[in-house]
DNA sequence: ATTGATTACCTGTCTGAACAAGTAATTGAA
DNA sequence: TTCAATTACTTGTTCAGACAGGTAATCAAT
């Protein structure tokens, strides 16, 4: 699902949208918190998406490079385990990463089966651009919350994260 | 991104990424709040499908099935509003929906560019345990919080979604 | 040293989602 | 009445992500 009503375009439309925030969808009534989830991620995604749009990378590759420049060269296992991904999407983002100009493969000398992924000189552009973007993306998820806030915020989130984990790989 | 080292397989590898739940995944450091919504919602979508899977449906789907079953037969704009999708992505979802039998299509009498959705009778059998799911859901995402916290969780999550929508329509 | 896992990656297929372009039917004016 | 929006819906393309196979290279025993 979701789309939420294009960004801009006619003008009028978001604030239509805007005006029906808490709408209970009927049926997920059974679910408010859940319900909840889909509604804040999805929000989140597309204002994450929106601020990357600009530097060319997707949601998602903003955190290949993250790691690519704060560790280096790195093994397309050790992103897969790090960002916690798939190997068959880890494949394909690193293809795109790499038609984009961001990324350089190189045979690991100790493993003819792996490859070196490492950011090209080119990407380090970027750099400060996405570290930007991301503190941007905390800063209109927080709007005005206190210290104090932010800090039940967070540990809301991961309590819920702990449930997931631990209900997730077969309770 | 993510996947999640698959559901089960090995049964000794879910421990070892879940010992990790709160890990740093260093670049992210500068948006711990947004990096944990990133993570829930991953798991959650993740445990939604996983519940989903033996329905047939895919995760999305069951929102247009309940809102079906709730209000009855819908013209496809009804369902994009609600749901706050995106024309395209219904389309496709109700074709594919139509293929598997949950819904059927009728022209709208009353203006002929429209369609009604309908949920099929087959798909009754599925309405129980959809809710099921949902509920399954939930209780697992609130795990043993007490009425407080989930009372508490809303109200975050709420908040989050209140500032996402301010700062998504082009502030 | 040969054989049988395991590991590292890749490809294909299907899903939701975003975006861009369409095609009809309908509506609103001039 | 005609003609220019608007509306309802489709189609095409590109992402991420999940799942199901592959194919080499490496490792661990026998």
């Amino acid at each position: 699902m979701a789309a939420r009503s294009r960004t801009s375009r006619t003008g009028t439309a978001p604030a239509a949208t805007a005006a029906t925030p808490l709408r209970q969808p009927t049926a997920a009534a059974g679910g408010p918190i859940s319900h909840a989830i889909f509604r804040v991620a999805r929000l989140h995604r597309m204002l994450a998406g929106s601020l990357l749009r600009p530097t060319g990378l997707y949601p998602g590759q903003e955190l290949v490079m993250m790691h690519l420049w704060d560790r280096g060269a790195q093994r397309q296992t050790d992103l897969i385990k790090v960002l916690d991904s798939d190997a068959a999407t880890m494949t394909r983002t690193i293809q795109r990463l790499e038609r984009a100009g961001f990324v350089r493969r190189r045979p690991d000398p100790s493993d003819a089966r792996a490859a070196l992924i490492e950011p090209t000189p080119a990407s380090q552009h970027l750099r400060a651009e996405i570290e930007n973007i991301w503190r941007q993306l905390e800063s209109l998820t927080l709007g005005s919350l206190t210290d104090a806030q932010q800090q039940t915020t967070l540990s809301t989130l991961e309590e819920l994260e702990r449930n997931l984990l631990e209900n997730t790989s077969e309770p």
